[in-house]
DNA sequence: AACGCGGCCTGGCTGC
DNA sequence: TGCAGCCAGGCCGCGT
Protein backbone atom coordinates (compact mmCIF):
# COMPACT_ATOMS: atom_id res chain seq x y z
CA UNK A 1 0.00 0.00 0.00
CA UNK A 2 1.43 3.33 -1.12
CA UNK A 3 0.30 6.86 -0.47
CA UNK A 4 1.45 9.57 -2.83
CA UNK A 5 3.07 12.55 -1.19
CA UNK A 6 4.23 14.35 -4.31
CA UNK A 7 4.74 14.22 -8.06
CA UNK A 8 7.97 15.93 -9.05
CA UNK A 9 9.03 16.88 -12.55
CA UNK A 10 12.75 17.08 -13.07
CA UNK A 11 12.86 18.35 -16.62
CA UNK A 12 10.86 21.01 -18.34
CA UNK A 13 9.23 18.74 -20.85
CA UNK A 14 5.73 19.90 -20.26
CA UNK A 15 4.23 17.92 -23.14
CA UNK A 16 4.81 14.83 -21.07
CA UNK A 17 2.01 15.94 -18.77
CA UNK A 18 -0.99 15.53 -21.00
CA UNK A 19 -4.02 16.41 -18.91
CA UNK A 20 -2.87 19.14 -16.54
CA UNK A 21 0.31 21.00 -15.68
CA UNK A 22 2.81 19.00 -13.62
CA UNK A 23 1.89 20.97 -10.52
CA UNK A 24 -1.78 20.52 -11.31
CA UNK A 25 -1.45 16.75 -11.41
CA UNK A 26 0.70 16.82 -8.31
CA UNK A 27 -1.96 18.74 -6.36
CA UNK A 28 -4.65 16.32 -7.49
CA UNK A 29 -2.82 13.16 -6.45
CA UNK A 30 -1.17 14.32 -3.24
CA UNK A 31 -2.26 12.42 -0.17
CA UNK A 32 -4.06 9.75 -2.15
CA UNK A 33 -3.50 6.07 -1.57
CA UNK A 34 -3.15 3.84 -4.62
CA UNK A 35 -6.02 1.36 -4.69
CA UNK A 36 -5.12 -0.65 -7.72
CA UNK A 37 -2.69 -0.69 -10.67
CA UNK A 38 -3.95 -2.09 -13.94
CA UNK A 39 -3.68 -1.82 -17.71
CA UNK A 40 -6.12 -0.79 -20.40
CA UNK A 41 -4.81 -0.83 -23.95
CA UNK A 42 -1.40 0.80 -23.78
CA UNK A 43 -2.25 2.81 -20.68
CA UNK A 44 -1.11 1.91 -17.18
CA UNK A 45 -3.71 3.16 -14.74
CA UNK A 46 -3.35 3.84 -11.02
CA UNK A 47 -6.76 3.89 -9.39
CA UNK A 48 -6.66 6.43 -6.56
CA UNK A 49 -9.25 7.13 -3.92
CA UNK A 50 -10.46 9.94 -6.13
CA UNK A 51 -9.71 9.72 -9.84
CA UNK A 52 -7.06 8.02 -11.90
CA UNK A 53 -3.39 8.66 -12.52
CA UNK A 54 -2.34 7.18 -15.83
CA UNK A 55 0.85 6.59 -17.78
CA UNK A 56 1.55 5.82 -21.42
CA UNK A 57 5.09 4.55 -22.03
CA UNK A 58 5.02 5.03 -25.83
CA UNK A 59 8.25 3.49 -27.14
CA UNK A 60 10.94 4.21 -24.59
CA UNK A 61 9.17 5.00 -21.33
CA UNK A 62 9.84 2.95 -18.22
CA UNK A 63 8.51 2.95 -14.69
CA UNK A 64 11.42 2.07 -12.42
CA UNK A 65 12.04 2.10 -8.70
CA UNK A 66 15.72 2.87 -8.80
CA UNK A 67 17.86 5.00 -11.06
CA UNK A 68 21.51 5.58 -11.69
CA UNK A 69 23.03 9.04 -11.62
CA UNK A 70 23.58 9.09 -15.37
CA UNK A 71 19.85 8.42 -15.90
CA UNK A 72 18.88 11.62 -14.21
CA UNK A 73 18.39 13.62 -17.40
CA UNK A 74 15.87 11.05 -18.64
CA UNK A 75 13.71 11.13 -15.54
CA UNK A 76 10.69 13.17 -16.49
CA UNK A 77 8.73 12.54 -13.32
CA UNK A 78 9.13 11.12 -9.86
CA UNK A 79 6.22 9.89 -7.82
CA UNK A 80 7.22 10.25 -4.18
CA UNK A 81 5.44 8.14 -1.58
CA UNK A 82 4.83 8.85 2.07
CA UNK A 83 7.23 6.05 3.05
CA UNK A 84 10.04 7.97 1.27
CA UNK A 85 10.28 5.52 -1.62
CA UNK A 86 9.86 6.71 -5.21
CA UNK A 87 8.64 5.49 -8.56
CA UNK A 88 10.45 7.09 -11.48
CA UNK A 89 9.17 7.70 -14.97
CA UNK A 90 12.22 7.33 -17.17
CA UNK A 91 12.01 8.08 -20.86
CA UNK A 92 14.80 8.68 -23.37
CA UNK A 93 12.59 10.30 -25.96
CA UNK A 94 10.07 12.02 -23.71
CA UNK A 95 7.26 10.70 -25.86
CA UNK A 96 5.65 8.96 -22.91
CA UNK A 97 2.71 10.65 -21.21
CA UNK A 98 1.42 11.16 -17.69
CA UNK A 99 -2.08 12.34 -16.89
CA UNK A 100 -4.84 12.49 -14.36
CA UNK A 101 -8.57 12.04 -14.90
CA UNK A 102 -11.57 12.13 -12.59
CA UNK A 103 -13.34 9.34 -14.45
CA UNK A 104 -12.51 6.62 -16.94
CA UNK A 105 -14.38 8.34 -19.75
CA UNK A 106 -11.16 9.45 -21.42
CA UNK A 107 -9.87 5.92 -21.65
CA UNK A 108 -13.10 4.39 -22.81
CA UNK A 109 -13.29 6.90 -25.62
CA UNK A 110 -9.73 6.42 -26.80
CA UNK A 111 -9.25 2.72 -26.28
CA UNK A 112 -11.16 0.06 -28.16
CA UNK A 113 -11.76 -3.60 -27.47
CA UNK A 114 -9.06 -5.64 -25.75
CA UNK A 115 -7.88 -8.24 -28.28
CA UNK A 116 -7.22 -10.81 -25.56
CA UNK A 117 -10.49 -10.11 -23.78
CA UNK A 118 -13.90 -11.76 -24.00
CA UNK A 119 -15.56 -9.22 -26.22
CA UNK A 120 -13.06 -9.73 -29.01
CA UNK A 121 -14.63 -12.66 -30.80
CA UNK A 122 -14.39 -13.68 -34.42
CA UNK A 123 -17.93 -12.49 -35.27
CA UNK A 124 -17.19 -9.18 -33.56
CA UNK A 125 -14.06 -8.63 -35.65
CA UNK A 126 -15.83 -9.62 -38.83
CA UNK A 127 -18.69 -7.23 -38.18
CA UNK A 128 -16.44 -4.30 -37.25
CA UNK A 129 -14.23 -4.77 -40.31
CA UNK A 130 -17.29 -4.74 -42.54
CA UNK A 131 -18.55 -1.51 -40.99
CA UNK A 132 -15.47 0.46 -42.05
CA UNK A 133 -13.74 1.14 -45.27
CA UNK A 134 -10.17 1.70 -44.26
CA UNK A 135 -6.84 0.24 -45.17
CA UNK A 136 -6.37 -2.71 -42.88
CA UNK A 137 -2.97 -1.75 -41.53
CA UNK A 138 -3.84 1.75 -40.28
CA UNK A 139 -7.11 0.34 -38.99
CA UNK A 140 -5.36 -2.30 -36.90
CA UNK A 141 -3.03 0.37 -35.57
CA UNK A 142 -5.98 2.52 -34.52
CA UNK A 143 -6.19 2.04 -30.76
CA UNK A 144 -9.85 2.96 -30.70
CA UNK A 145 -10.56 0.05 -33.04
CA UNK A 146 -8.54 -2.64 -31.28
CA UNK A 147 -6.11 -1.67 -28.57
CA UNK A 148 -2.62 -2.95 -28.07
CA UNK A 149 -1.36 -3.65 -31.55
CA UNK A 150 1.65 -1.60 -32.62
CA UNK A 151 3.56 -1.28 -35.85
CA UNK A 152 5.62 -4.43 -35.49
CA UNK A 153 2.76 -6.69 -34.47
CA UNK A 154 0.43 -5.44 -37.19
CA UNK A 155 2.98 -6.29 -39.87
CA UNK A 156 3.41 -9.72 -38.32
CA UNK A 157 -0.34 -10.34 -38.13
CA UNK A 158 -0.86 -9.35 -41.76
CA UNK A 159 1.97 -11.55 -42.93
CA UNK A 160 0.66 -14.54 -40.99
CA UNK A 161 -2.81 -14.09 -42.44
CA UNK A 162 -1.55 -13.37 -46.00
CA UNK A 163 -3.23 -9.97 -46.21
CA UNK A 164 -1.87 -7.01 -48.15
CA UNK A 165 -1.61 -4.12 -45.67
CA UNK A 166 -3.58 -1.79 -47.94
CA UNK A 167 -6.57 -4.06 -48.39
CA UNK A 168 -9.73 -2.20 -47.47
CA UNK A 169 -11.25 -3.63 -44.31
CA UNK A 170 -14.66 -4.25 -45.90
CA UNK A 171 -13.09 -5.98 -48.91
CA UNK A 172 -11.12 -8.63 -47.06
CA UNK A 173 -11.60 -12.07 -48.49
CA UNK A 174 -13.85 -14.34 -46.46
CA UNK A 175 -11.06 -16.81 -45.75
CA UNK A 176 -8.66 -14.09 -44.60
CA UNK A 177 -10.77 -12.87 -41.71
CA UNK A 178 -10.53 -15.98 -39.51
CA UNK A 179 -6.82 -16.09 -40.30
CA UNK A 180 -6.47 -12.48 -39.25
CA UNK A 181 -8.41 -13.10 -36.05
CA UNK A 182 -6.24 -16.07 -35.19
CA UNK A 183 -3.02 -14.23 -36.04
CA UNK A 184 -3.86 -11.32 -33.74
CA UNK A 185 -4.27 -13.70 -30.82
CA UNK A 186 -1.20 -15.73 -31.70
CA UNK A 187 1.12 -12.79 -32.22
CA UNK A 188 0.08 -11.04 -29.02
CA UNK A 189 0.18 -14.17 -26.89
CA UNK A 190 3.61 -15.17 -28.19
CA UNK A 191 4.99 -11.64 -27.86
CA UNK A 192 3.75 -11.46 -24.28
CA UNK A 193 5.20 -14.86 -23.50
CA UNK A 194 8.57 -13.70 -24.81
CA UNK A 195 8.41 -10.35 -22.99
CA UNK A 196 7.99 -8.20 -26.08
CA UNK A 197 10.24 -7.11 -28.90
CA UNK A 198 13.52 -5.32 -28.34
CA UNK A 199 14.76 -3.70 -31.53
CA UNK A 200 16.95 -1.00 -30.07
CA UNK A 201 16.24 -0.07 -26.51
CA UNK A 202 12.87 -1.39 -25.43
CA UNK A 203 13.25 -2.80 -21.94
CA UNK A 204 10.90 -4.50 -19.55
CA UNK A 205 11.12 -4.98 -15.82
CA UNK A 206 14.54 -4.06 -14.55
CA UNK A 207 16.38 -3.58 -17.83
CA UNK A 208 15.65 -6.86 -19.58
CA UNK A 209 15.38 -7.26 -23.33
CA UNK A 210 12.31 -8.78 -25.02
CA UNK A 211 12.87 -11.95 -27.02
CA UNK A 212 10.18 -11.80 -29.68
CA UNK A 213 12.56 -10.28 -32.22
CA UNK A 214 13.98 -13.65 -33.20
CA UNK A 215 10.53 -14.83 -34.23
CA UNK A 216 9.69 -11.91 -36.49
CA UNK A 217 8.64 -13.08 -39.94
CA UNK A 218 8.58 -9.79 -41.84
CA UNK A 219 9.30 -6.80 -39.66
CA UNK A 220 12.74 -5.30 -40.43
CA UNK A 221 13.41 -7.94 -43.11
CA UNK A 222 13.45 -5.69 -46.18
CA UNK A 223 15.31 -7.34 -49.07
CA UNK A 224 15.41 -10.74 -47.36
CA UNK A 225 13.49 -13.74 -48.69
CA UNK A 226 9.95 -14.33 -47.48
CA UNK A 227 9.87 -17.38 -45.22
CA UNK A 228 6.81 -18.66 -47.09
CA UNK A 229 7.50 -17.99 -50.75
CA UNK A 230 11.09 -16.71 -50.93
CA UNK A 231 10.08 -13.49 -52.66
CA UNK A 232 11.94 -10.43 -51.39
CA UNK A 233 10.27 -8.66 -48.47
CA UNK A 234 9.55 -5.03 -49.32
CA UNK A 235 9.48 -1.96 -47.16
CA UNK A 236 7.01 0.78 -48.02
CA UNK A 237 5.24 3.55 -46.14
CA UNK A 238 1.56 3.14 -45.40
CA UNK A 239 -0.10 5.80 -43.30
CA UNK A 240 3.40 7.21 -42.68
CA UNK A 241 4.42 4.01 -40.94
CA UNK A 242 7.23 1.84 -42.17
CA UNK A 243 5.58 -1.33 -43.42
CA UNK A 244 7.15 -4.66 -44.30
CA UNK A 245 5.29 -7.17 -46.41
CA UNK A 246 5.59 -9.79 -49.11
CA UNK A 247 3.97 -8.69 -52.34
CA UNK A 248 3.58 -12.26 -53.58
CA UNK A 249 1.88 -14.06 -50.74
CA UNK A 250 0.13 -11.12 -49.11
CA UNK A 251 -2.39 -10.10 -51.70
C1' DA B 1 -15.26 8.93 -42.55
C1' DA B 2 -10.76 8.51 -44.06
C1' DC B 3 -6.37 10.05 -45.12
C1' DG B 4 -1.93 12.82 -45.34
C1' DC B 5 1.25 15.84 -43.17
C1' DG B 6 4.14 17.83 -39.55
C1' DG B 7 5.43 17.67 -35.00
C1' DC B 8 7.14 15.81 -30.63
C1' DC B 9 12.35 13.81 -28.69
C1' DT B 10 16.88 11.33 -28.34
C1' DG B 11 20.09 7.80 -29.62
C1' DG B 12 21.83 4.57 -32.84
C1' DC B 13 22.90 3.40 -37.38
C1' DT B 14 24.37 4.33 -42.25
C1' DG B 15 26.95 6.27 -45.65
C1' DC B 16 30.11 9.59 -47.19
C1' DT C 1 37.44 8.14 -37.67
C1' DG C 2 34.06 11.84 -37.70
C1' DC C 3 29.92 13.52 -38.54
C1' DA C 4 25.55 14.82 -40.91
C1' DG C 5 21.43 12.91 -42.03
C1' DC C 6 18.19 9.53 -41.45
C1' DC C 7 15.39 6.46 -38.89
C1' DA C 8 12.61 4.45 -35.00
C1' DG C 9 8.17 0.31 -31.47
C1' DG C 10 3.23 6.01 -30.84
C1' DC C 11 0.18 9.40 -31.09
C1' DC C 12 -2.05 14.10 -31.81
C1' DG C 13 -3.81 18.17 -34.19
C1' DC C 14 -4.71 20.05 -38.30
C1' DG C 15 -6.26 20.32 -43.06
C1' DT C 16 -8.75 18.31 -47.05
Amino acid sequence: EKTISNLLHHNDYLNVFSSHSPNGISRLVQGQTIQKIWRRGKFIVFTLELGYLYFHLRMTGQLVISIKDQDYKYITAELVFSDKTSLYFKDYRKFGRIGYAQTLNFINQMVGVEPLGRRFTFPYLQKELKKRKRQIKPLLLDQSFICGLGNIYVDECLWLSCIHPQTLSNKLQIKNVPELYRSILTVLQEAIRLNGTTIINFKYGDNNRGNFKQFLNVYARAGLPCFRCSNKIEKVFIGQRGTYFCRVCQN
